[in-house]
DNA sequence: TCTTGTTAGATTGTCGGCAATCTGCTTGTC
DNA sequence: GACAAGCAGATTGCCGACAATCTAACAAGA
């Protein structure tokens, strides 16, 4: 009997392909935040109907990245520095927990995926590319999620990973350095390929810590000019939680 | 000059109330697991057209709670014990977080507040109402992820919330208990309202953990029967996460 | 001048219907 | 009888248009 491992087919939905266009024209930074998104506009430009975009809408809306408020429109989320602050702690507990999981399973072709994934982000780096590289070096950072065997944890990290790229790409954007020194996940890899599991979780945590100081460090500076500039209201909306009455 | 702090009004959208009950639907368990979703049918009974219905699918699957295939339907999420017991993993060691940055928060509002939602739980034990019992239970439990003054922590936990809730419906929809012991929470606000961190860090563990046991025992039982019992195929389908290139 | 009521324009929310796709059955052939 | 092709029914995906709501400009009155 031939067994092949197939893997499923893309979705071939309008509403799976808008979703990935938006995401990524946010998480790119062509979308800014606080913009507001016109579903009019942006139907006619993608040349689709008004319905499906409306629906890829709202799964973003879940997904954490757009913010939505009834009869007034849905706009892309504001990043506020303790946004990235609360990210930046919650971030350091899972990564510690998502190491502690994956370390008895660490195998020959985990090792050889965070290889790869690190060549990649290399890559990206040599080509100049830097919201490819943030990607990467996501993906890269990634792995001991998905290699965790917890589909809540790798969930979560999903959710956190859009605004996390968000973040990053909204730094980049703005101080827009070349790229940033040769080879900072060398160490990271190395450590995770070891035998020292503490060592792993704390390097995890000083080393994503510093990208952070200098991110949040950033929207400090953002947040001053925009409390006097002016939008700034518009605070968004209590989220409709689980908890109903 | 008078002021008055308002909060903002109800959302008064169909979608925002189909979402509620679909939601209530799914966390009471009238919407039982594997189940498929009728658009049209579901449409028709609460007099509302499908555009509003599939946007609230749409939002209820990001939730976690709903799973949707292309061209097939949308059905009620599977759960398997392994996805408890990633639940429950994961439970820990936000538990763990929460109280940690919670506790030096803690104020007079905090300890009142922790009254009213134990004096919520004791009531609906007293009304043996036990749908109502886990939903107060569980806010009783969300205090400190409130509390803890994290919008990432809080996200999830609210995410984690809807699951734990199916879960444990689930559970008490099965083995028709009349009501468990009489105060289990006791123990826990105490602690709270205590100086020992620790001390109430490792209650929530144990705690938690025990419900959770019988909760993933119960469920490994029901799988033996479903592993020959048939519809056990329609896999869940990989979630299109952030990372698409 | 400030406040309040009105109105026009734009945008979101919702509806009913059509097109695309899947599923199961029937039919025909070997 | 087994199997492939084709067909009908049901269901999801998508579209265009209408209704409900918001926003901003303007006018009227205190």
């Amino acid at each position: 009997m031939g067994k092949a491992d197939f893997s499923p087919i893309a979705d071939t939905t309008r509403r799976a392909e808008i979703v990935a266009l938006l995401r990524r024209a946010i998480l790119t930074g062509q979308l800014e935040p606080g913009q507001k998104l016109n579903e009019l506009r942006i139907s006619e430009q993608m040349r689709v109907s008004r319905a499906p975009l409306r629906e890829a809408m709202r799964e973003l809306v879940q997904e954490g990245i757009l913010t939505s408020i009834p009869y007034a429109g849905t706009f892309v989320i504001d990043v506020t520095a303790k946004d990235i602050d609360d990210a930046y702690s919650f971030n350091k507990v899972m990564d510690e927990f998502a190491i502690e999981q994956t370390w008895p399973l660490r195998d020959q072709r985990f090792f050889d995926e965070l290889d790869r994934r690190h060549e990649t982000v290399k890559q990206a780096t040599r080509a100049l590319d830097t919201t490819r590289q943030i990607e990467t070096a996501l993906q890269l950072h990634g792995l001991i999620y998905e290699w965790a065997d917890n589909s809540v944890l790798l969930d979560t990290w999903q959710r956190l990973t859009s605004r996390l790229q968000m973040y990053f790409a909204l730094h980049q954007h703005a101080r827009n350095e070349p790229v940033p020194a040769e080879d900072v996940h060398e160490t990271y890899v190395q450590l995770l390929k070891g035998k020292d599991m503490l060592a792993a979780q704390r390097h995890a945590r000083e080393h994503i810590g510093l990208d952070f100081e200098e991110l949040i460090a950033y929207a400090r500076s953002l947040e001053q000019r925009t409390s006097k500039g002016g939008r700034a209201d518009r605070a968004s909306p209590a989220r409709s939680g689980p908890g109903g009455s």
